[in-house]
DNA sequence: TTGACGAACAATAATAATTATCGTTTACTA
DNA sequence: TAGTAAACGATAATTATTATTGTTCGTCAA
């Protein structure tokens, strides 16, 4: 009797494969891990989990291949993390464009955005105070960039 | 001939009387200078500028009235920062609530929220590739928490 | 299957961001 | 104007993230 080998492996290969990257253990452990964290995980807490599997990943590991999937898009951010606090006194109701690239912030208009924020009592009785809203893209400044 | 005084001083201390805030050379600083800022900057960025006009001011004091206005509501968090890099595997469209006092992040449907953003062209030819809405407010335990 | 080679890894140092501590000063109130 | 709590400055500590470097591993062609 022969069993193919790698039979649960297959889709994590083909994963990398699709996005360009090197199949590897600590990627696959990273990869499955996060399919059982239904949650909005820290790099640190998703490290713990992964630790459990590997216990000589490094945390760098985890830190680079977590930046590596969510530029791939295989992971992604939530809320846009700018590596700091950033605060404003605008008291315009108005929103913002991120820029994915190089992060810059830019204020747009909530009439140009074409969208109608209905306040309204939510799920779970949540209280609204606000809608933040990002409109995660590409600057126009890196779009050339990107060309040439 | 009498001039009255604290004549520029008035609105700040007006807005620290009704925030509940003790009127402070640092704290008048930190708002004049914030409002002379249009961007979304950072605290360092802001201590830089108040810095100048007050060379002892301690870095600390900056990040406790920064955080001390945005809890005021005199000032504004630019997207939401959880103090640490937030990633989720869940590609379903979908959006966010956060708490605004625990910092909790529940997960919403789009079709809950009663937004229907269009994807368009926008300002500046920024290249959009989703949106990102937070709904900020108060979750369900801190209200019980808060009443009692 | 094997060997060369570049990518990825672990260990760890370094840096950046934020918070805590504590003695001193200041603003508010009576 | 004095008492008191709050705020401040200095600085240590903590937390988050990135850089460096020598070693190991995954890929691909033979
Ligand atoms: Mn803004
Ligand atoms: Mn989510
Ligand atoms: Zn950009
Ligand atoms: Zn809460």
């Amino acid at each position: 009797m022969h069993v193919s080998p790698n039979v649960e492996t297959r889709p994590f290969r083909k994963l990398c494969a699709d996005h360009g990257l090197a199949a590897t253990h600590q990627r696959q452990v990273l990869y499955e891990v996060m399919q059982t964290m239904p949650g909005h995980p820290s790099p640190e807490e998703v490290y713990a989990r992964v630790k459990k599997r590997i216990p000589a990943i490094s945390l760098a590991t985890v830190y680079k291949n977590i930046h590596l999937f969510v530029e791939r898009g295989v992971l992604k951010e939530v809320s846009m993390h700018h590596g700091s606090l950033r605060v404003e006194l605008n008291s315009h109701l108005h929103h913002h464009m991120v820029c994915s690239h190089c992060k810059a912030i830019t204020d747009i208009e909530e009439k140009d955005l074409g969208v109608l924020p209905t306040l309204q009592r939510l799920p779970g009785g949540f209280q609204v105070e606000r809608y933040a809203i990002d409109v995660i893209g590409i600057c126009a400044a890196c779009q050339k960039a990107k060309r040439g």
